[in-house]
DNA sequence: CTTACCATGTAAGGCGTTACATGATTCA
DNA sequence: TGAATCATGTAACGCCTTACATGGTAAG
């Protein structure tokens, strides 16, 4: 039972909320989860096959709407998979932050253009703060509704939390390179 | 001149700032890029070879010491390279955080395992806040003496701030999971 | 009628880790 | 003399992204 592929866990984990299909799987990536995770169509769909035939979801066809949707369910299995992985400690944290790494080189390169990558951060992360803070509001108003609202809720602080940190730290980082030239 | 594999890129930077060996290059991932970059000796090594295969770095065999040490030393072709990837705007900053996806799937889970997940992360960061701490220190006290010291120092501060943030962030997720248990 | 979005999937290739394989040196 | 650390490298394999390929539907 050892190896879990995180991609089965993140999938098995939205399925656990609801039942959904590929695509939608993929929109919740890249909002709800982007903070914190990632993953791309030729990923998504290969999982979901591979899931279903290892009886951890089911598939089926959505006849009601006009699309050629295949809307995904998870199974007793799946669930019990995804409560499995739960309980093993965390293996691994990671950070990769090309910004960094490019302003650790920072004797390399003109103090402009170190300001440049400081500031393009900046604008990226104050750009998708305010949908945190949406997420915020809406969680916060919804609270009793659903337990799974809680731990969401968790999740969008942290990111709010780090976010904002991120851009005190961009004001001090540029003001610390101007001053000194 | 697309498509710079960032494994190289973080090794140039290394080597910009001294000759290294295979073995030290990894060590300072270990240590001093922990926090945001990370590699393997299976990508690092073949990765020097490459290096010197393009004449971006040149190797030449240690004799003072006894070891078989092969040392690595950036070249002007290579720093050429690395001056140019440092202009191109950041393509990607990754947070791949395993805790937050198992917090996020926490009405599967029992509240003293999301507190469990939650505790280990905490215990993680308290045990690597201390040598970012002393890097700032010993960074602040050789500030005027190198130059490639202040961008370093940039980087730690950002470190700090997010790891503080963090610990804020953990004492509040478990004041507000053990309240309303 | 055309643009944006919904919707599914495959193939090739890149990138990187893990595990393996080997051996020297230093220190207790 | 045994453990820890220094030191270099390869091979197999896994995982994922990118690019490709295709087509339906809703809205303006």
């Amino acid at each position: 039972m050892a190896n879990e592929k995180k991609i089965d866990c993140v999938i098995l984990g939205l399925l656990s909320h609801e039942e959904l299909t590929g695509y939608e799987i993929k929109k919740r990536m890249d909002t709800t989860l982007k903070y914190f995770w990632s993953a791309s169509y030729g990923s998504i769909y290969p999982a979901l096959n591979d899931l279903v035939n290892r009886g951890l979801a089911i598939k089926k066809e959505d006849t009601e709407s006009k699309r050629n949707k295949q809307i995904y369910t998870i199974t007793k299995e799946g669930r019990d998979y995804l409560k499995k992985w739960l309980t093993l400690p965390i293996e691994k944290d990671e950070l990769r932050y090309e910004t960094l790494l490019k302003l650790f080189f920072g004797n390399e390169q003109s103090v402009e253009q170190a300001l440049f990558h400081i500031e393009a951060f900046e604008k990226k992360i104050e750009k998708e703060l305010p949908y945190l803070l949406n997420a915020e509001e809406t969680l916060n108003k919804n609270l009793n509704n659903d337990i799974a609202h809680k731990y969401y809720l968790l999740t969008v602080e942290f990111g709010i939390k780090t976010y904002r940190t991120y851009l005190e730290w961009c004001k001090e980082a540029k003001d610390f390179l101007s001053d000194e030239g």
